[in-house]
RNA sequence: GCCGGAAUGGCGGAACAGGCAGACGCCCGGGACUUAAAAUCCCGUGAUGCGAGAGUAUCGUACGGGUUCGAUUCCCGUUUCCGGCACCA
């Protein structure tokens, strides 16, 4: 047979579509597997090799699951909303909902070219009410919770984009979107207690199956650290200046306290602070610096003493100098510190350049020089002298700290609260009506779908205001609660919103009660895989771990966590070996490599061109080993001869199924696909194979290349869809070779290989090793002074 | 700085409960078919030395040590690269 890939992919992918053949149950006797990918953003570029790959693996895995008799729901949608389509609309003078849908049937003819075997009856979009009226419902269950609230406070801003971002929107101090600096601007924005979940979302992931580094970055992204609150009396108030600390055992080296610049206690006693002259200059200076800037200067310490305010030990009763300086955040811990130098790098600089005291605490280094952060026996350090172990010497401070009332044991996370509100079109509304006298008020929950109102502008307005707030029958309206003259929020939700939720959508799309029928709900949940990429693996996963473990709560869902497993895939390079991109020009479209080589090509190689997990660069000669590998396929119609089993090939046939089987569920595609080019080789050099043997191959292979798979099963006389026939079974004795090649090695170094029968006693293969000619040079006349024998592997001779 | 991960032929990568390093693919060289080219098929292909030759010896998994009969795999140290976080108290 002739690989004649595009019409054979055509007419298979037309017979799926007509079968409804990847249609998933609802209610099945099978037994069930819920494959998630992520959900590609409809991009005006169109689908990238990334996406084939990232989708490629769990279709494979997908498929194989059908074919071994599951109920399989492997379903994908799009998450439409976002800046890029509304900037584009922006420059155009086109609807985002116009590109939006332009784009979705691009990308949607791009993947059923490339044959996946999504349900395409669960679709989904995040830009559709339908859709997004369950966003904005979950978002005010949040609110009637307490989870979403409104805080006034400094926000990173794009004055380019004219939004306020997230700290991980603008990480290095540019715009993630425009790139542009960010500026520090006093906003009120909306956030999602994300904080409270904390706990839990750390909790949860210690039986989850994530690969490790994944789990990892969760871990260090939430950033729990475990130490005391200690408050220190402010001399001369009755005040207590409260900071957080990891080392309260070091609190005999306290030589001086630092408050961020933004600290309110600095207001609350500008009377006492002789210098106030010189602290709002420093204010004003830092506050002109954004994050980015202030951590770039790590090495050169600022601040200033606070003169006529100072603190108290509250173990030693000393007197402690207070400075204000900006390597101290507002943002994290009590937006103050205890200060101590001779154990922190950081205390250190500062204390060296403003020539402040620095007192050992922890022995083991040399204070004058830099602190010393390493464990050791505490001195100078009264009823904690003497410890020498970290955990004892901490519990043993915060027993005291408690016993006199002047501090406790307490946590912190890295992780904020998450900033939920964008100044932009093209995003859920947020469904809130601020009312004068009743303040922020949810619009009831049967008025949603809050619907995005038409407009022909989707500019940002002056001041970072959203294009909404220029539409007077939107922002005009009655409260709900006591009728009178309100206005409506006119701030949207931001990207993230959309993909927290949108794998419980897939299980009921349609529904227009809840936001899933919670019988089907019990079904599918959790989903038992979900593979993506890397960069989603902290903010994504977090924030819809975040939504589900709340939707738990509310009863809504029936599981804790959302995902039994994740993985994720690596980068696809350019050909260059660089990240592609546009600008590069080293960008490969995957329509390209379907009109030359075909959808089963692209397929094959995404998965052969390396280790699935890790970066690989993509190579054209690569694409046209893998054509030549399923032209090969495709020719093995015409060696057909026989019936039964092939005994030249038998065992390999046994022994690449083995392989296969198992290499597909450690995502190993590229030594999956190995194998059955090793098989291939054999079949062409054994010039025969029964249908039975055919059968069993392209079975096996149908998961990587299902179009040319079906095209020759049916050959075969098979009515079926070779895409739902049993997977190929083997049978582990025949996988076993009888007899093995063992390597016999003289002091470690190889001297020849034996052939020896399978499980062969240790005492006959080391006398049939001893007996090679090749082998008795090497001991001949000399003493043996051990041997060693690892059963069907090695010989080891060691003579003297 | 901290937390992960990686380093193997000309290239992408295999093999790691310690046991014949380089599966599979690409590139490259030689041959067959062809008027010719492409495609296809066959053979070869880690490096170096010796040998006319089939061969044979030595060296080879980033670098330096260690454990072991035996190390790409385990331990200690170093370098480089990739990803994430970053004045996180």
């Amino acid at each position: 047979m002739r690989n004649d890939f595009k019409n054979i992919e055509k007419k298979w992918q037309a017979r799926w579509d007509a079968e409804k053949a990847f249609h998933a149950e609802d209610k099945s006797d099978k037994k069930k597997f819920y494959a998630l990918v992520e959900f590609p953003y409809p991009s005006g570029a169109g689908m990238h090799v990334g996406h084939i790959k990232a989708y490629s693996g769990l279709e494979v895995i997908s498929r194989k699951r059908r074919m071994e008799g599951y109920n399989v729901m492997f379903p994908i949608g799009f998450d439409a909303f976002g800046l890029p389509t509304e900037n584009y609309a922006i420059k155009t003078g086109m609807h985002p909902r116009t590109v939006t849908d332009k784009n979705i049937e691009r990308f949607t003819s791009q993947l059923r070219r490339v044959g996946f075997s999504f349900d395409w009856d669960r679709v989904i979009d995040t830009t559709e009410e339908d859709y997004y009226r369950w966003t904005q419902w979950i978002f005010l269950k949040m609110f009637e919770n307490g989870l979403a609230f409104r805080d006034k406070t400094l926000v990173n801003y794009c004055p380019t984009c004219k939004v306020v971002l997230s700290n991980e929107d603008s990480q290095g101090g540019k715009c993630d979107i425009c790139h542009s600096d960010v500026v520090q601007k006093s906003k009120d924005v909306w956030y999602l207690r994300i904080t409270k979940y904390a706990d839990r979302l750390l909790e949860g992931l210690k039986n989850a199956d994530y690969l490790p580094n994944i789990k990892q970055q969760q871990i260090n992204w939430i950033g729990k650290s475990e130490g005391a609150f200690v408050n220190f009396s402010l001399t001369g108030t009755d005040d207590k200046l409260r900071i957080y600390t990891t080392r309260p055992d070091t609190l005999f080296g306290v030589t001086f306290m630092v408050m961020a610049p933004e600290h309110p206690m600095i207001d609350k006693y500008s009377d006492r602070i002789k210098n106030m002259d010189a602290v709002e200059a420093y204010r004003a200076e830092c506050s002109k610096k954004t994050e980015f800037e202030r951590t770039q200067l790590v090495k050169d310490k600022t601040g200033v003493k606070l003169e006529g305010l100072s603190a108290k030990n509250p173990l030693t009763g000393k007197e402690i100098p207070i400075y204000i300086a900006d390597y101290v955040m507002m943002g994290y811990g009590t937006g103050a510190i205890m200060a101590v130098p001779a154990h922190d790098p950081r205390d250190f600089d500062f204390a060296k350049k403003f020539g402040i005291e620095v007192i050992e605490v922890i022995k083991g280094g040399d204070t004058e020089k830099e602190a010393y952060t390493g464990d050791g026996e505490m001195v100078n350090s009264g009823f904690l002298n003497g410890y020498t172990n970290k955990k004892d010497s901490i519990a043993r401070a915060i027993e005291e700290l408690e016993k006199l009332g002047v501090g406790e044991g307490g946590v912190q996370y890295k992780m904020k609260d998450w900033a939920f509100n964008r100044q932009r079109y093209w995003g859920e509304p947020i469904p809130i009506i601020h009312c004068p006298k009743c303040g922020m008020v949810a619009v009831p929950y049967e008025e949603l779908p809050l619907r995005l109102p038409e407009m022909k502008e989707f500019a940002p307005g002056q001041n970072g205001e959203s294009p909404l707030a220029r539409i007077d029958s939107f922002v005009h309206c009655k409260c709900p609660k006591c009728g009178g003259e309100a206005h409506r929020e006119t701030d949207t939700m931001p990207q993230w919103a959309g993909s927290s939720w949108y794998f419980l959508r897939y299980i009921d799309p349609h529904n227009e009660k809840c936001l899933a029928d919670p019988e089907k709900l019990n079904y599918w949940m959790p989903v038992d895989w979900y593979n993506g990429g890397m960069e989603h693996v902290t903010r994504h996963l977090i924030y819809s771990r975040f939504w589900h473990k709340f939707l738990y709560d509310l009863g809504v869902v029936p599981c804790d966590e959302p995902y039994a497993k994740r993985t994720a895939q690596g980068l696809i390079l350019g050909p260059d070996g660089e990240k592609m991109s546009k600008s590069k020009g080293n960008v490969v479209d995957p329509n390209d490599v379907v009109d030359e080589y075909g959808a089963d090509v692209l397929r094959v190689y995404t998965l052969f061109m390396g280790d699935y997990t890790a970066a690989a660069p993509w190579s054209e000669n690569g694409v046209k080993g893998c054509k030549r590998f399923l032209d090969r396929v495709a020719g093995l119609t015409d060696l057909l001869a026989g019936k039964g089993e092939t005994p030249a090939l038998a065992k390999s046939f046994h022994k690449t199924v083995k392989k296969v089987t198992e290499d597909i569920e450690s995502m190993k595609f590229n030594t999956a696909i190995a194998a059955m080019m090793s098989l291939i080789n054999e079949i062409y050099e054994a010039g025969t194979l029964t249908r039975e043997e055919l059968g069993v191959f392209v079975r096996l292979l149908c998961p990587f290349a299902p179009h040319i798979c079906e095209e020759i099963w049916e050959s075969l006389g098979e009515k079926k869809l070779c895409s739902l026939s049993p997977w190929p079974e083997y049978d582990e004795s025949k996988t076993v070779d009888n007899t093995v090649e063992v390597a016999v090695q003289v002091n470690g170094k190889l001297r020849a290989t034996v052939e020896l029968p399978m499980n062969c006693p240790a005492s006959e293969a080391i006398a049939k090793a001893k007996a090679d000619e090749r082998v008795l040079p090497f001991i001949e006349g000399k003493t043996i002074v051990k041997e060693i024998s690892v059963p069907n592997r090695i010989v080891n001779i060691v003579v003297r």
